[in-house]
DNA sequence: ATGTTC
């Protein structure tokens, strides 16, 4: 049981919204808190600083661990954490990625404005409700794959559905990684995880994940906005959600490998929960190929999932959906291991990135970076809760320097979900939000209870720290009109 | 987050 204690944890002020926790004990390198004053008072309620400081006794990390603006506690490694692990002799650590893996977003673009759509709102939120499958163990759209083609889904992401006709060239070219994350090997997944997977393809999942239909309602940088093909009162479409059962079940599987095979490793850390291996002993390796997999059918878990959402407006619309602009602008994952190259302590050094509850955001001019965005920068998609609104910023500079290309990923809950439950009941938070033009549809009542805009930190503070910072800039404000969860 | 308490 992981118990507030954050009066022992001395920070030290470095420079504006950046905070120190000195290297001591076991720590093998400082950690540092990026946040305003406002959001570290918000982060010393639970045990993310803790967490935080756990993960420094992690081999090979340098030269801090990170945790971002909208930190909070998570499983062994605070989520909104960031850590930099040596690609020689470093370890690779499942808990520092999260369950989760790749969850992240999607938006997708439309050449509609929101009086094209205003008075068909609730047909719409029905239909996109009725074509994907959201909430636990509900079906896929996918069906039910064989055991070789779930396979071919993790070794190949987003190609598997460019063959089958779910996606595009021009999708592709807009996800990271191009939607295929190499070195991804099946045989390295377990068949509970098979299982799980072969009847998820294509589903939202829950909790906090979602579809919504926004509409653009600021524009803070014009320029890039225009880059990105963004304007003011234009619907776009975000998809939220990950890999389900089948990247829990690889995180768990790997965990128990993990911890098991690696003992002396767990031995010297402050918390079982961040079990680690070398990477390049069998047991890294292995999660690693694995993870990636989960990495895969993720992408394509958007992609089919943005397919539907492209046949409903098309149905809606009377339009073909390529006739209504619906274009993938990026999709970014929220929870991953990857290896880069950075510059650390005046060299650069092979990293594994454990990104977990944050997202890439790299500057203009990086090599992983898609054409149309190595000029101008990478767009990063926040999503925010159903009730204030969602962000989509642009990796800047600063973020390689501070944060190893990385930035913040959401607001983060101010409540646990058993209060949120306590104090609102989704009948009429769901009246509430219709007057204001927000129309929501999810499978349990519970489900919308717990996603209560009031549950959730203040995401606007979160991105006007990432913004002043300079890890990653805001270029639009997107607010909820359509939204529909498990 | 999650066939929601290994």
């Amino acid at each position: 049981m992981l118990r507030p204690s954050m009066s022992e944890i001395e920070l030290q002020r470095v420079a504006d919204y950046i905070w120190e926790i000195p290297a001591k004990g076991g720590m093998r390198v400082p950690a540092r808190v990026f946040a305003s004053e406002t959001l570290l008072a918000g982060i010393r309620q639970d045990a993310t600083l803790r967490q935080l400081r756990n993960t420094t006794y992690l081999p090979g990390i340098y030269p801090y661990a990170c945790a971002l603006p909208d930190a909070h506690q998570g499983y062994g490694f605070p989520v909104g954490g960031v850590a930099a692990i040596d690609a020689e002799d470093g370890v690779i650590s499942p808990g520092s990625i999260g369950f989760d893996i790749n969850c992240g977003v999607r938006l997708c673009r439309t050449n509609l404005k929101y009086d094209d759509l205003h008075g068909q709102e609730q047909q719409l939120v029905n239909q996109l409700f009725a074509a994907v499958p959201t909430g636990l163990g509900v079906g896929s759209i996918a069906g039910t794959l064989s055991a070789d083609e779930l396979d071919q889904v993790a070794r190949l992401g987003m190609r598997w559905a460019l063959e089958r006709g779910y996606a595009t060239e021009d999708d592709l070219a807009h996800c990271e990684d191009e939607g295929v994350r190499p070195g991804a090997d099946p045989t390295c997944v377990s068949p509970e995880a098979k299982a799980r997977g072969r009847k998820q393809l294509g589903s939202l999942g829950s909790g906090n994940h979602f579809l919504e239909v926004q509409r653009v309602a600021e524009i803070f940088d014009e320029q890039t906005a225009r880059q990105y093909g963004l304007q003011r009162d234009q619907l776009v479409i975000m998809i939220h959600c990950g890999s389900r059962g089948y990247g829990h079940q690889i995180c768990s599987d790997y965990l128990k490998r993990v911890a098991h095979e690696h003992r002396r490793l767990l031995a010297e850390l402050p918390d079982r929960e961040l079990a680690a291996a070398p990477v390049n002993s069998p047991a890294g390796q292995d999660y690693y190929q694995a993870m990636n997999c989960a990495i895969n059918f993720a992408w394509c878990n958007r992609q089919l999932i943005m397919h539907a959402a492209r046949e409903v407006f098309s149905t809606i619309f009377g339009k073909r959906w390529d006739r209504l602009g619906m274009t993938l602008l990026y999709d970014v994952a929220h929870n991953i291991g990857k290896r880069e190259t950075h510059l650390i302590a005046g060299a650069q050094r092979e990293v594994y990135v454990h990104r977990k509850g944050a997202t890439r955001a790299f500057p203009a001019g990086r090599a992983e970076l898609p054409p149309a965005y190595r000029q101008v920068g990478q767009p990063v998609l926040i999503p925010g809760s159903m009730g204030t609104g969602s962000y989509v910023l642009k990796g800047q500079a600063s973020s390689l320097e501070l944060t190893f290309g990385s930035t913040a990923h959401g607001a983060g809950r101010v409540m646990s979900r058993r209060q949120a439950k306590r104090q609102w009941q989704a009948d009429e938070l769901q009246r509430e939000l219709k007057r204001q033009g927000i129309y929501v549809r999810g499978r349990s009542k519970a489900t919308i209870a717990e996603e209560a805009p009031g549950a959730y930190k203040d995401l606007d503070e979160v991105v006007r720290v990432s913004d002043e910072l300079g890890i990653g800039a805001r270029v639009a404000k997107l607010v909820p009109i359509c939204n529909i969860k498990g």
